[in-house]
DNA sequence: TTGTAGGCGTTATCAA
DNA sequence: TTGATAACGCCTACAA
């Protein structure tokens, strides 16, 4: 393998310096225009591209983007394997950043406290938190400023951060409404865990429906797990355990779960219980029965952080954004009929 | 910000050159006992570590794997969105890559005369194909020889590169001779196309179970597509077309898109008739019905790719490996009934 | 065993 | 407008 050509040879074939090379690459300085064409041409002749890792060295930034996902279990697997919801947004991240020139840096790291040095080791242009990390991590982000987004972050750090979040509270109040609409009176709440800010703005929203419609709210079931399957097929025993002939689920993944573990127990969806999700992940769609749920434009909202981000190590300060969400309704809801639980 | 200390301050700091903590941080040569632990407390002091962009450049490696994914539409976004698959692999292989230090690098790359500058450019250490690509790709790689290992791919790459590859032509034996065991004697082979020597291998199991079982092989259905719902969903018209009684799908996310066209026709599966998948992604035992399919261990996959590259990365020539693979009976499968289609 | 110095491929400073 | 040349942070002969 003959080694491919750097700037000096670059150089030599144009007969200029290496200086006049850098310039016309980052078109920066003025070069006369016959160097200019002469350097061009040299580049192309030799195929010559610039070292990255050289760059990255003296210029002290890598085009790298570093995607940081929870870890759970000391693996991204929890997250990635079930749920598309991540996928989605990390495929249309990637879109974008390659079409600006960056690469994709993935990663879950286990200790907090590797997180800054990581960084740094590789001197990441720029990280995209895919939800809620510990605060420690976001100090330690801070202390050696280098820009980021938050994406399904509420909380203090989103007015040091650029954020992207959705109508949270919104599309659990719509999802909540509509089944109140329906006729549903006994309304379950059915989440991984209240803590979490997301989830709480969408107990809000389900609470405010539940008022609006005159119904009460239920004490909420949580699940204490990631969103996955498993987590709604357990919340099952807790959800057959109450009243409830409706349950909204505060992602699709835990819908589907939830549905499953019904059907196993005989249980018809949406003839003995409406199941309502949250999402609208590409698998909903296809589903049995498909599932009625609140639309987050996943891809846009993937493509919107990696637009901030980009923004944002450009030196702006771009604005926080909240997408709308929307009520898709399908096969999971229906009326209240007499037989319901 | 403060800076972070550098192998210059290390050396300041322990009061020795720059050379000797380089020569503890990589255990090389011979340090005398006292200096090293000199070092290693300076170290520990600084907080010290080793900037990999530097390193990069002069060791000419730069600690990153390269996973290459197959571009639909320019976007790596239909091959992550729906099916699962890949995504619990890439996730196997990143706690494998981070558990040795190295990080992941996302992409699809749109033309292929690109992958080499970027390879170089980045100087990637090693490089992961998630799938088939045109055989240019290769050759470039080839000639620039970086280690590789191939996943899901046969043909003459092969014996260049470590591969892992799982028994396909067994896996659609094993799911076909189910549905003749279960009397069905039409049984339809569904892929996307029969020129990915993957399918092709399956197509052969499938043939081969018919033989075997006495029964004709039908002309085969090819979507053209990627593994999608869509893709399932739309073979629909073509399955019912036909006499069939089961259908043996090549994956399982074609199997679900293809069950939920036939449940919007009011076909039942299994009662109308039979449907077997190809994978046993993480959704496939949750769906309704549940499919009965053909287990490969994705993230063993994963992980003895990672595995495999790891070694070559260290020089060594890693066997080629094929993992087995089982038969799961699940719900979409039942024996033939008499009012079957 | 340890230190000096050159090199990795670019960018950036400063003269010329 | 251009060209030396010194960084950038680290590794590695080669000397000492």
């Amino acid at each position: 393998m003959k080694k491919r050509p750097t700037i000096t040879d670059v150089a030599k074939h144009a007969g200029v310096s290496k200086a006049s090379v850098s310039y016309v690459l980052n078109n920066v300085k003025k070069v006369s225009q016959s160097t200019k064409e002469r350097v061009l041409l040299s580049i192309e002749e030799l195929g010559y591209e610039p070292d990255f890792t050289a760059v990255s060295l003296t210029r002290q930034r890598s085009q790298l983007i570093g995607i940081i996902l929870p870890l759970v279990n000391q693996s991204i697997a929890s997250v990635m394997r079930e749920n598309t919801y991540y996928n989605e947004m990390i495929s249309a991240v990637e879109q974008r950043a390659r079409e600006s020139g960056f690469d994709l840096l993935l990663t879950g790291l286990s200790r907090p406290e590797h997180y800054r040095t990581w960084v740094q080791k590789r001197k990441l242009d720029g990280l995209l938190f895919f939800g809620l990390f510990p605060k420690e991590i976001y100090d330690e982000m801070r202390s050696i400023d280098v820009p980021a987004v938050l994406i399904d972050t509420y909380e203090e750090h989103t007015d040091r951060y650029p954020s992207v979040n959705i109508e949270d509270e919104k599309g659990a109040y719509l999802a909540t409404r509509h089944l109140a609409e329906l006729g549903h009176t006994r309304i379950l709440f059915t989440g991984t865990n209240l803590k979490n800010p997301v989830e709480n703005y969408r107990f809000q929203g389900y609470q405010r429906a539940c008022r609006e419609s005159g119904i009460a709210s239920m004490h909420p079931v949580e699940t204490f797990h990631y969103h996955g399957f498993k987590s709604g097929y357990e919340a099952a025993e807790k959800v057959t355990a109450t009243d409830a002939t409706a349950v909204f689920c505060t992602s699709d993944i835990i819908a589907q779960g939830l549905i499953r573990a019904l059907f196993e127990q005989g249980i018809r969806v949406p003839e003995d219980l409406s199941v309502a999700g949250f999402d609208d992940i590409h698998s909903s769609r296809y589903s049995i029965p498909s599932l009625t749920t609140i639309r987050q434009q996943i891809q846009l909202k993937g493509d919107a952080a990696a637009g901030k981000l980009l923004e944002a190590m450009k030196g702006g300060s771009p604005e926080p954004e909240v997408l709308d969400v929307s009520l898709i309704v399908r096969e999971s809801t229906a009326p209240l009929s007499k037989g319901s639980a």
